[in-house]
DNA sequence: GATGAATGAGCATTCATTCAT
DNA sequence: GATGAATGAATGCTCATTCAT
């Protein structure tokens, strides 16, 4: 019958879709409140289940910790996609440089992910060193990728030399310290819309690397 | 006798330092551990006191966690001496830039006061809003610092023109990122050391914002 | 068909048997880990079954301690019969005295009944007295067939004279320590086999029973 | 001052007479409700304390039952007296045997010492295996001494010729049941007071050790 | 009848805070 | 001023019990 069929797929549905329901529930939490201060009761509650039901789920408070991050860092693998793009690409290198940081941004500046930062930043130094996890899935794929743009701008003339380790950091720095601003002020960096900050950023990390200029001194 | 005389000594200095002994302690296991999963009782013990004692100098956990941001904040106070010097400065823009920037990271970057960055954004959105107390007292200064020689090289034009306080963010982000990385992952950014990176950072902005080359595009 | 019948039957069976399945599986985790320690979840991943299936069968866990209680109990039911064969006996009642008491380690000390014993004293004091009942039910059948068959035998001037309620309990005390080291040490009495226990137990026993020997003093 | 004096004085008394109190209490508790279905908080109200208190003294509740076991199996170590005194002995060994096993009731079978051999069977099974601690402790002490004295009834004359340790578990059962019964069914066995089970007790083991009789069959 | 997801009351444990000494 | 024993509220975790399917 249509209603035997429809409650066994709700159901299903439920439990299918429960984890993900906590972890999103968990990771708000632990975002504007920190790991210590999050109380499996107030995680619960935004889920809209009990306390105890957490632990169908999830072993632990920890283990609901390490699901968290681990669902977080799950965004970031579509950067993977780029290693390919970057080997094809046609156009200039600045150009190239643009799409990729502005991808970047899109994928992981934005939504929930840019709060995953901060939050591994604050519980860095625990038992599961996340900042490592989170720096090598995440940061560190932002980084080859930059270094890889960067190093086919300087074969190709458009970059000067550079030591594209050092100044694929420098470049990631403003996207990560904007993410964690937002996340930890609340609001943005006072005064700096989203908008006008990229483009500035922009403009200044490629006039900075351009090639051509004489040098500083 | 000698020992009075000495035992008094060492008992005064004692009380006196006492407040900022245990700031000090408080301040290496805030960082290391976070606010809440720090016990009195181990500051107290790094301290080589006993918990009790703590609450002859503070009231609660909570006023010791102010007393440390606030502590904390002083070494940025001499940031404040800049700014007649700006007015005063007779040689390039670029020049300046650097000296602001090198003094910057001599007095906020080294140090525990680095650790600090890391403590008030893990801790951002407790009650005492410590993010935007150090976001006004830290960040703010070393902002408006930037903003006043950017705007110097712009006028004497020794720099293109841009958004003074948007850059003046961006500028300051890959000091700040260097900064929380180095407390965060335990040993600085992997595979790039300190001078390097500065070298490559001050290079990469004064390239950015210098004028007289042709726009990107 | 053939195979519906099979299965037919199998579920007929499964259905009768399984309150004594449970049962079963509930008593040795009962005796395992006590009654406290053990969770339903255990006792039905044991059966075969899931945790809910218990509420079908019994209303509460206490119940079905009851219930494991109150089937340990039958096997010394069997032991009601001897009444009437001790009254027909025709041999001597040291003989006599010798059967009944390995009867009784036959039907109650060997198995799981044995750990019964164990069971219903860690539990004692709870809401149920089930010592009480066990002591009834179990150890008052052994005393009275001990007190009958010594007063039988004071009768006859086999045995001496002796205060048979007494007696028959300290009769009776060496069966049940032995019941009790075996489920607690887990592998009987180090160093003495239960065989040479028995027949060092009867000897002792009946010597110190008999009659026609100067008093000890 | 007196007031200071008495005031240190009794803080101190409080402070080590603590432990003993408490693990009093949990005794008590323990032996009446088992280890698992007590709660600190009833042993911490028994001992006129807060449940928080407990965790000064002891890491966790079962370093708390631990505490407890040790220190019930203390007056055993009276035991050890007797072996000296075994060997100096200059009356009968029917005489020895009664006070050796009138001491060891006195010692062990009295007050809560008694309850803790319930406790320990009941708590058998778990982590530690404190039912074998206890039975190295105390009851292998009781079987050494009537090992002891029935060696010496034998090459004395004055005992048949038995196994040693066979017999002398057996003499023990009837003394250790008497304790078990009396902490389970709450007050003693029903119907035998202790004294005459005593006396029925020593008479039947005497009589059924004592040589020059001739044999049950 | 059987399942297993969900519940919620109960308990062990932690830790900031107090206060008599 | 300094101590440390004692407190009690808070919280992670468990598990008997229920109920929709």
């Amino acid at each position: 019958m249509a209603g035997e069929f429809l409650g066994k797929t709700v159901r299903r549905r439920r439990k299918d879709a429960r984890p993900s329901e906590l972890t999103a529930a968990a990771l708000q939490l632990f975002i504007e409140k920190g790991y210590a201060a999050t109380r499996l009761d107030d995680i619960a509650a935004r889920a809209g289940v009990v306390k105890g039901t957490l632990y169908l789920y999830f072993d632990s408070k920890e283990a609901l910790f390490n699901a968290v991050v681990r669902e977080g860092l799950v965004p970031a693998l579509s950067l993977s996609e780029w290693k390919e793009r970057i080997a094809d690409y046609a156009g200039s290198s600045p150009d190239l440089l643009r799409e990729v940081i502005l991808d970047f941004w899109r994928v992981v500046g934005s939504g929930q992910a840019g709060g995953l930062l901060k939050l591994v930043l604050s519980e860095a130094g625990n038992s599961s060193d996340f900042a490592h996890i989170y720096h090598d899935a995440v940061i560190a794929q932002g980084i080859d990728l930059l270094r890889a743009v960067i190093a086919r701008g300087m074969a190709r003339g458009e970059f000067r030399a550079v030591d594209t380790e050092a100044v694929a950091h420098i470049v990631m720095a403003p996207l990560l310290m904007r993410m964690i601003w937002e996340h930890s002020l609340g609001c943005g960096v006072p005064g700096v819309p989203t908008k006008r900050y990229l483009a500035e950023y922009l403009e200044l990390m490629l006039s900075g690397l351009r090639s051509g200029c004489s040098p500083n001194r």
